[in-house]
DNA sequence: GGAAAAGCGTTATATTATAACATTCAACAG
DNA sequence: CTGTTGAATGTTATAATATAACGCTTTTCC
């Protein structure tokens, strides 16, 4: 999934079809409904590898329609999506980005450009583990881990 | 600083003592101005180790005043606060704590108690280490870390 | 003492998110 | 295949968080 590095020239719509496809197999294999508002909820946020905003997922589904859609609309379809894994919430920045490997639960590490916007998505097995024995040492035990790490992504910092 | 472990019993008449004591000392070296209005509402954030919301902040500034503090007060307040490393924001849950070691610089891990709301700061060289990795990996330049980790802490988890 | 900058007050508004209730749709039991 | 039930969505209103913009006051510093 996430067909290629997405700092590197790529066929974006590879990415979209295969997390659009990947979703689907696993809403199917948990006998869920990815229903359609959700699917192109879905569909939005992967139109690259940048986070959009609730209200920017919003815009894109109300064009073309004659109705205006509301918030809940866009926010119960990402509560959906973020339960099932498909779907990341970047706090620092109030905004969601598809998650690169659904099937598995992890606790990411977000590597967000300020630049570009560009975000990746890393699964660091070094940076599991040291929060783990942070946390430990400290007889806490985590729930839910937020790591984001603003920045300058490779292309822009040589830009 | 941070007198003692927030999770034991402690006079933490000290932590806030302290806490302004050090912000004093450190504006004075900056040669910046620790306003009333600034220390004041440092105060406000150190009242417990518990992370507080800028509206919070507001109502007890309001507290006893004839006429109700504006929210660009606190704001601008929090701000300088934060420039000077005197108090971090906590985007997973719109929250600002007091710093426990402001003179040095420092991307910290906090780990936010769901039930108490107890947050403490850690500075873990293991976890500076492998987000530096991971991020050098990328070609990624990190300028400012969010490590937030949510659970329970020591306390909670056998109550 | 006076100019410039910093700090703060005030009003208005932007941005992000949720509550609450009505309606429609899908699933499934009988 | 139909009625019932719960899930999903539509709709209206509002909550919660944060900032823009402008003007007055205070401090700094020449």
């Amino acid at each position: 999934m996430s067909c290629f590095n997405p700092y590197r020239d790529h066929n974006h719509q590879h990415c979209i079809k295969d997390a659009l496809n990947e979703a689907r197999l696993l809403c199917r294999s948990r006998n869920i409904r990815l229903t359609p508002l959700r699917e192109r909820v879905l569909e939005l946020v992967w139109q690259s590898h940048c986070p959009v905003g609730a209200y920017e997922i919003l815009a894109e589904l109300t064009q073309g329609e004659s109705k205006p859609a509301q918030p809940p609309t866009v926010y119960r379809a990402l509560d959906f999506l973020r339960e099932q894994g498909l779907v990341h919430r970047l706090s620092s920045i109030n905004a969601y980005i598809g998650c690169s490997h659904p099937s598995t639960p992890h606790n990411s590490c977000f590597l967000i450009c300020t630049q570009c916007r560009t975000t990746i998505e890393i699964e660091h097995p070094a940076i599991e583990h040291s929060l783990e024995d942070c946390a430990s040492e400290h007889g806490f035990i985590i729930a839910d881990a937020s790591i984001e790490l603003a920045g300058l992504c490779t292309n822009c910092k040589t830009n």
